[in-house]
DNA sequence: CTGTTAGCGCTTTCAC
DNA sequence: GTGAAAGCGCTAACAG
């Protein structure tokens, strides 16, 4: 671990200049001199030292993350997905959890950049203002991911959630659902949640459908879905569907209507957003919104690679697209 | 982004040394000196280079941790729980998933190593020899989580997933359940696995319970659940209890039985391990294996850090124990 | 208490 | 094609 370049340079009889050359494949170095100074490199079992290398050279090599949590979301698979192309690309991974919150987000984003990272990806396109001033002063590209918006930072991948929700919408009317409630959120807001809600509501305001009390914010988790049947119970009207804003909740609704034996979709549709690998697992198995969640990451990392490899990327917005599983847990029959 | 130590020095009067040792919270400077040098820090926006302090200081107040995957596993809880305190302590997390695999494992291990963590996280204590060797030389304080071990390259901290699942197949013996179905995963074999695995069979053995052509290989997700009731049903004799390595493939199990109308517990009970969030929602409730995930993960990253503070600590295994979590999807009565 | 200086290990001109 | 030397921005002696 304390062999440096300059033993290297010595044992090959080169100068450190050219065993740094021969590191970084430059080509102006004779092909037996590389050879020579890769056999000692071998033999002494040098290993570079990049934080010497980040100084140095100002790239660090390294990519700073951060995702809202780790637990049963998408992020957790955006970030492999994204981690798994950079790894391939001799790239790391620093990591922080915000908890959706925008100002844990400014203290990671803050402590990230002193750690001068090559690129950044975030979760979602709303930040305090001072988190985007410091990105966009950071000089190094920036991914927003896992939603759209007009005005990112720089670049944005993901998918447009209000449009989902909206069109999903659509769909389950004119599978013959017209009673809605909605199922959101209850913690901090954040942009793909309010995204989904405003696209289930717009979905409802252009179809007609009475969506007074109809929007139920409750815990993320599939306790907050059972919650969400139980409090739908006491509107006093009939509902035929449950449009809820994560897979988690809309599983959490399917097992406790299961308990009060609530025939799923016949009495009571319901939908999903995430389509999580419970979502086609559950009885019946649940309609919901698909998002390709590794390819997603993946994607943000080669965006970041190319940008870091001073493209130019012709379009400031990737859009990925989304596709609508149609399943058991809503009604199926000809349209309108 | 670019103004330095000596800009500050320079505005203040003083020399760097006093501005760094302002930044590091050293002693010896005068309230006075470090006011101003303060004021000139916040006039001039200046942020530490925190590459240029690691090569100089020989700490970069990083860690590298390596996780099997980031989907809906236990260790993206435990990674959570690590990078929270971690980063409560000005530490940051370099992450890395190595997919199970030992040899990914390995090249993640020296690639981290390369970039000077202060310290290291590895999940389970099964490691190729190169990796051993890698962790073990590189001087730094490691943690093996999520297991014990008798033999840690340093530290491991986690709990006996031999003794848990062997207690559990005692526990279910007890409540009448007498013959056994172990589910295990067909991925490539790790340390967790193998040890639940082995702690079921042992108490089988124990019990004088047949294990004959009574361990099943499936995948580690809801549908590899599904498909060992389907292969269990082909075994040629009576079976009324699944134990399961993970909860996600007794989940799937428990879903399939719903289908199979296969009533849980009476018919045929089923267990897991871990206690993820839907083991507690599915109907029935699944009798499990619960650890604290997140708390793991932040004895872990206690560990780390007074490792760090060059602490002494005790004992190198440090036991955060288990709890079985009797559910409805096994049976109830009185002990024999 | 504080300024000065010598590195940390590498990259990158700049001559040769 | 290659060596020498000058940093990258900071910390940590070492004087004073």
């Amino acid at each position: 671990m304390n062999v440096k370049i300059a033993d290297v340079a010595k044992l090959a009889n080169v100068g450190a200049g050219t065993v740094s050359r021969v590191l970084n494949g430059s080509s102006n170095v004779s092909p037996e001199t590389r050879k020579r100074v890769l056999a000692c490199i071998k033999e002494l079992g040098y290993m570079p030292n990049l934080v010497a290398r980040g100084l140095a050279a100002n790239r660090t090599g390294m990519i700073g993350a951060v995702i809202p949590a780790a637990g049963y979301t998408l992020h957790a698979e955006v970030v492999q997905g994204l981690s798994d192309i950079l790894h391939e690309n001799g790239i790391r991974l620093m990591i922080g959890h915000c908890g959706y919150s925008m100002e844990r987000e400014e203290q990671i984003v803050q402590a990230f950049l002193a750690r001068r990272p090559d690129a950044f990806y975030v979760t979602g396109t709303w930040h305090s203002p001072e988190t985007r001033r410091l990105l966009a002063r950071s000089g190094i590209p920036v991914v927003e991911g896992a939603n759209l918006t007009d005005d990112p930072i720089d670049y944005t991948v993901g998918y447009d959630n209000f449009e989902a929700a909206r069109q999903l919408t659509h769909l389950l009317h004119a599978r013959g659902h017209r009673h809605v409630v909605v199922v959101t959120s209850a913690g901090e807001p954040n942009d793909r949640m309010e995204g989904r809600l405003q696209g289930y509501l717009a979905g409802c305001a252009e179809l007609g459908l009475d969506t007074q009390d109809a929007v139920l914010h409750c815990q993320n988790s599939f306790m907050g879905g059972a919650d969400a049947i139980t409090r739908m119970l006491q509107i006093g009207r009939p509902i035929d569907l449950v449009l809820a804003s994560t897979d988690v909740m809309a599983v959490g609704a399917i097992l406790e209507c299961q308990r009060r034996n609530i025939i799923v979709p016949q009495q009571l549709g319901i939908a999903g957003f995430d389509d999580l690998p419970i979502a086609s697992a559950v009885n019946p198995p649940l309609t919901t919104v698909r998002v390709d969640r590794a390819g997603m990451g993946r994607k943000a990392g080669e965006v970041l690679l190319r940008l870091l490899n001073q493209e130019v990327l012709p379009t400031k917005h990737i859009d990925l697209g989304f596709e609508i599983m149609e399943r058991g847990s809503t009604r199926r029959k000809a349209d309108d």
